[in-house]
DNA sequence: CTGAGTACGTACCGTGAGTACGTACCGCAG
DNA sequence: CTGCGGTACGTACTCACGGTACGTACTCAG
């Protein structure tokens, strides 16, 4: 605790900080990370083909030509290893649909855009095995949530904001919030559609079909005045009262 | 296969059958249907509480007060146990939903009953950790889909093909069913923006309202005219066309 | 009453996650 | 260059747990 040892570290990391430019400076820690890397890289093909416990520490110390003691040297165990690989393919999968959004500046074409992207990297089967699959029963629900709120559920929320807000019309915060991981919700399962799809061309054209459908229906609706309430009006049941106004009209219809 | 206990099981099964009116015909059947539901419970219990793989079949048999010997008697091994437990829990969800949903006959009404009533199933701790947390990396993508497909899946397919069904308008089946995942994912999500939340009241409220705004978009659209392209449509590219006018009309207005 | 079959109980094995400890190597003070 | 502390592993072991093989008591038809 009082040891000294805090200093040594310390002065390593400035080392590494303070000389960025000789890249040969620590041969030791870039070994250390090339191992770990490695590591990282035999968890996540085998955790994508066998699943979580289909794959033992075993098999991914000896794909990475190592042995348990420098897993566990870099890792807490199999848990913090599958979290690593969580994490890099989540934030591969944000990378792509950021970078797919970037092109458009409309929030409408961003959408579209976005949800293609989201459609094309669900079909990944890292992604579908990793996070999709795996990573509610080993890391919980809750850590799982943790991690997409700051990435892709990030970039949903983001998203939804731009579309539902009104220039003098403060929607409810929460019910952007919620809006988002309805969306996102859905968009899981849409990408789960295409990947299990033998035709998945077909597929995604009938998934943006749907989606295009939800989504004509809300410019529609935005056309047509019907906002969402604002946290003011959530508060007060009048709001909700006028708010369901709109499905009780069908009623008479039928 | 060729020896005559085929005929004894099935001697038993003629006299169980043909005699519904004796409760004490087969004590012993009835033991063993004691014990395999006990297991069954307990399992659900400790699956529920721990996950699956944080129970041993050590916990499960010591609670349900036998042996190994006993569960491996009723179950081909864990998995089988564990997919007893979804189909009850499962089989369960869908019974509260059809029964909250038979209350109406309008088809909207019907939705909105169902919605509240599967947002509700979802915040039960039974089936947010053994159905939406753990079966997936338990049985597989496919397996929980085969279940869900004649269960759960079944009643929003259902509810889906009469919303968007149209009198002299066969929309193509493939676009109903994919729009029944949709849904189904965003109502799971949406179950869970409620069960994780610490005011479940209000998040039941955003999230019946979120759905509403989607609904009522709906509703929008088919009263506008604008209706899902039929199988025929979907085939020739300009029905894809035609649909995604809707959405490129906005790019001029932003 | 008796043999066959069921419904368990008991004892054991293999696998795999995690741990304790040894060690070789690197980088630095002297 | 030379001990020396610390890192980055390797090795050997433990223990929990799923699964299996086999023994046994009880039941029930004939």
């Amino acid at each position: 605790m009082s040891k000294p040892s805090s200093k040594a570290s310390a002065a390593s990391k400035l080392l590494r900080g303070g000389l960025p430019s000789v890249p040969g400076a620590g041969r030791r820690a870039q070994f250390s990370a090339a191992t770990k890397r490695a590591l990282v890289d035999v968890a996540e093909r085998l955790f994508t083909e066998d699943g979580y416990t289909g794959t033992s520490l075993d098999a991914i110390v000896a794909g990475a030509e190592v042995t348990k003691g420098a897993l566990y040297h870099h890792f807490n165990g199999k848990r913090a290893l599958f979290e690593a690989v969580f994490e890099r393919v989540e934030g591969e999968a944000v990378r792509v649909i950021q970078a797919a959004m970037k092109a458009h500046r409309d929030p409408w074409d961003k959408a579209v855009a976005g949800l293609r992207a989201f459609v094309d990297v669900v079909q990944q089967p890292g992604y579908r095995r990793v996070v999709v699959q795996e990573a509610p029963a080993v890391l919980g629900y809750e850590g799982v949530r943790e991690q997409e709120e700051r990435s892709s559920l990030a970039v949903v929320h983001d998203l939804v904001g731009q579309l539902l807000v009104d220039r003098d019309r403060p929607v409810d915060a929460g019910l952007v919030a919620t809006f988002s991981r309805i969306l996102f919700g859905a968009l899981a399962a849409a990408g789960e559609v295409v990947a299990e799809s033998d035709e998945p061309t077909d597929a995604s054209r009938r998934v943006e079909i749907a989606f295009g459908y939800l989504i004509s229906g809300m410019q529609l609706l935005r056309e047509a005045g019907v906002a969402l309430p604002t946290a003011d009006e959530l508060a007060e049941p009048d709001a909700i009262a006028d708010e369901n106004a709109a499905d009780d009209e069908s009623d008479t219809r039928g």
